[in-house]
DNA sequence: ATTAAATTATACTAAAACAGTATAGATTAT
DNA sequence: ATAATCTATACTGTTTTAGTATAATTTAAT
């Protein structure tokens, strides 16, 4: 039950967009530096989180990447919605074909509403309540 | 982000002993073409949850296992808690030493909050309340 | 136009975790 | 004694995960 790398590091990849927010394009290696994240790693999580409309890019040189919008317009939600693989606990609650006890199964509720307990947690948090937390201390 | 199918299962196994319950020592092969889960497989989740007190087990012919406790005061937490190998959603919370940015990570918390969310919600569920919602059904 | 800095896309690989099986042993009611 | 049953440990094949490699595309600056 372990959050995946690409949510851990995804999320820390837009805080530190939120970090830099209006200050123009971020470069991918820069982010890596501060964030000790394989550069190569971080193009892979930006094109799903560029697809979802929460980033946005700028090629060439003196391009990079930057929030598609304001740190508090974005919840850590919606980054792990974006980058994990299997957002419910169970694989039966978006496929009720894959399991022929779906019907009288006395546990699937369970599962639903505990990831749903999980997600209206995170859906709570902002980009910027991140980033000013990380000031405080 | 899924659960194991050793908490599943395990979950599973423990709403077949409560259907059970005060009717004496049930056999794992039992259990095992009721549930349709390997009989072996299901020795190895029975260990631990012995070694919690969760199951008591009587050994020879006519032997098998039954619940510790009533189903009202067995969760499903605990049985979570128990199987899942790891029941953090992230590995700095239990292994701190792990990351040397704990310190001052911005993430960190959200994760370990996400994560009291859940367990929250499964502890607040019994096997008994399990075996009800089944018979509604 | 050319160049170089940067993003984009796809495919590959090594390591770890997971699920399940196999084998052998211990216990005990009958 | 013996057969049913639980106990313990080790093994194996599959899948997932994390990360790397390679090549192509875009475009600001010169």
């Amino acid at each position: 039950m372990r959050l995946s790398t690409r949510s851990r590091y995804g999320t820390r990849l837009m805080v530190d967009l939120a970090q830099h927010y209006d200050e123009g394009p971020v470069a991918i290696n820069d982010i890596a530096k501060r964030q000790d994240i394989s550069p190569k790693y971080l193009e892979q999580l930006i094109i799903p989180l560029k697809k979802k409309k929460h980033i946005k890019s700028v090629r060439g040189p003196k391009g990079g990447h930057m929030l598609a919008r304001p740190p508090e317009k974005i919840t850590v939600g919606e980054i792990v919605k974006t980058l994990e693989s299997e957002t419910s606990l169970v694989n039966c609650i978006e496929n009720p074909e894959s399991c022929n006890r779906v019907a009288f199964c006395p546990t699937h509720d369970v599962w639903k509403k505990a990831a749903e307990a999980m997600f209206n947690t995170l859906e709570a948090v902002t980009l910027l309540d991140l980033v000013e937390t990380n000031e405080i201390v």
